[in-house]
DNA sequence: TTGACCCTTATTGTATACGTTCTGAATACG
DNA sequence: CGTATTCAGAACGTATACAATAAGGGTCAA
C-alpha cells in the first residue's frame, strides 16, 4: 500500500543488489548486508555529509521494516558515520573541525605504533594481498573513479591494521579510516585524492622488508601528507554574521 | 549458570531511579539512563560475565517494553559489553585471553600516548578532581567495597584520557577501561584489585607538575602491573579434554 | 503586504502482536 | 534400562499499529 515516494536521489547510480523484489525473509543476516550497503555508500561518498536518511525510504529500498532500519542507522551511529538527532531522523555525520583533527591525530598515534607488530607477523600472502590492493587502488585512481579509489584506500590502512593482530586496535582503526572518508568529503580537495598510490606500495616494501621502525616513520609521513592535504578551516559554521558578508551600515 | 536469576537482585543496592512504578513516558533520554544503569552493574561486577540478559526480564525490570531494551542491548553489545549470540540472546561478555591480551596492549599504546598532551592541558581543577576522585577509590579500598572501587578506577582512567583534548581517543579508552572491568572479573585474583590507589596518586603528581614523559612511563608500568597481576591462562575453554582430567584408560 | 497563529502532514518513538527457533522433558521403542 | 524422537514452552526476530512531536503551509488580521 505504500506508494514508495520519493527517496533521495542518492542511490541512483547503481547499487541494486538490495532492491530484491520478492523478499520473503531478509534473514538476519541480512541486516549486515545492509549496513555495508549504507556503510559503502557513505564511505564512497554516494551518501554525502548532512544527507538525511529517512527511515521509511530505506526501509522501502532494502524490503524490510523499518525496525530492522532503525537498528543499522544506530550502529552506524555509533561508529560515528551518521549522527542521530533525537526528533528529526539520521542523516550522514558532517565532520566537525575538532573531530577531524582527533581522527587524524588518533591515526597517526595507533596506525604508526601499529607498523612495529605487522612488520613482524607480515606473511607473504598478506604481501601479496596489500600489492593486489594497491594494484586496485592505482587502476581506480587512474580511471577517475576516485570513489572507488577512496573506499579502496580505507580498506587498505584498515587490512594493514588488522595484520598486527590486535583484533581491538584494528577495529579502532577501521572505524577511524570510515570517518575519514567522510572528512575527506568534506574538507578534501576535489581532485586531490588523499592517499598517493605510491606511499602504499612502499609501505608495502617496508613492511615486506621487515622495516617496522622505517614503515612507521613513513606512515607518520604518509598520514601528515593527507591531513596537510585538507582544508580544515572553521568554515562558516554557525552564525555567518551576515552583517560582516553584506556589510550593510543598517 | 545459577546466576541466571541474579539479575533481578542486581538494582538492589541504591539505584532506584528505573524502576518508577508508574511511568507515563520513559523519554528518550530515559534510555540512556537504562544503558548507564546496566553498563554500571556490569562494571561494578553485579552482573558477572556469562550471566543471561533476557529482554523480556529487563523490560520488566526498567517498565518499558522489549523495544527500548534491545536499543540498549545492541549498543551494549557494539561495545562488547554484552555478546549477543543470534538466537540465544544477550549475555554479559566473557573475554577471551587474546582479548584480554589485545585489550591491555591497546591500553598501554593509547594512555602512555596521551600522557604527554594531558601534561600540557591539565588544569587546576582537573587536577582537584582527579585528587577527589583518588580519595574516593582510596576510600572504597578501605571499606572493601570492591565493586565501587572498581568502577572509580575506571572512571579515573577514562577522566585522564578525556583531559587530554582529544574527544576520539577518550572515548576509546572509555571502552577499554570497562572491557577492563570484564576482564579483571574473569582472569582477576579475588582481594588484589588491579590498580593501587597510591599508582593514580603518584600519576596525579606527575601531570600536575607537567611531566608527560614520566607519567607516560609511569602509566605504563602502571597498566604492565595489572596485567602482571591477572591470572591469564588458557583456561578450561573448548574440548575440557575430559580423558586428561579423569585419568581414563580406556 | 507582512506578521503571527493554527492546522495539516510527515516522520520519528514506542509498544504490541505474531512467527520462528531453540531448549528441555516426557514418552515410546529397542 | 538406555536412547532417540517428538511435543510443548519460552525467548528472540520481525513487522505493524498507534501516539507524539516538530515542521511547513495557509489563512486571517493589522
Amino acid at each position: 500500500m505504500s506508494g514508495s515516494r520519493q527517496m533521495a536521489e542518492s542511490t541512483s547510480s547503481g547499487q541494486q543488489q538490495a532492491a530484491t523484489p520478492g523478499p520473503k525473509k531478509a534473514g538476519g543476516k541480512g541486516l549486515d548486508a545492509i549496513y555495508r550497503s549504507i556503510s559503502e555508500a557513505i564511505i564512497e561518498h554516494r551518501l554525502k555529509p548532512g544527507a538525511r536518511l529517512r527511515e521509511d525510504a530505506l526501509a522501502d529500498v532494502f524490503g524490510i521494516s523499518r525496525t530492522g532500519i532503525r537498528k543499522v542507522l544506530q550502529r552506524l551511529a555509533l561508529e560515528q558515520l551518521v549522527t542521530l538527532t533525537p526528533r528529526r531522523g539520521a542523516s550522514v555525520t558532517r565532520p566537525s573541525v575538532d573531530e577531524a583533527k582527533d581522527v587524524f591525530e588518533a591515526r597517526q598515534m595507533v596506525e604508526c605504533a601499529l607498523m612495529e607488530a605487522a612488520a613482524k607477523r607480515i606473511t607473504t600472502a598478506d604481501v601479496e594481498e596489500l600489492r593486489e590492493m594497491a594494484r586496485e587502488e592505482r587502476k581506480a585512481l587512474r580511471s577517475r573513479e576516485q570513489r572507488v579509489a577512496i573506499k579502496l584506500s580505507a580498506t587498505f590502512h584498515a587490512r594493514l591494521a588488522e595484520i598486527s593482530g590486535n583484533r581491538t586496535l584494528a577495529e579502532f582503526v577501521g572505524q577511524l579510516c570510515s570517518r575519514s572518508s567522510l572528512i575527506l568529503a568534506v574538507y578534501g580537495n576535489p581532485g586531490h585524492l588523499g592517499c598517493e598510490s605510491h606511499d602504499h606500495d612502499n609501505l608495502i616494501e617496508l613492511l615486506a622488508a621487515g622495516e617496522g621502525g622505517k614503515a612507521s616513520d613513513f606512515m607518520e609521513r604518509h598520514l601528515k601528507s593527507i591531513e596537510a592535504s585538507l582544508s580544515i578551516f572553521d568554515e562558516p559554521e554557525e552564525t555567518p554574521d551576515l552583517r560582516d558578508i553584506f556589510a550593510f551600515d543598517a
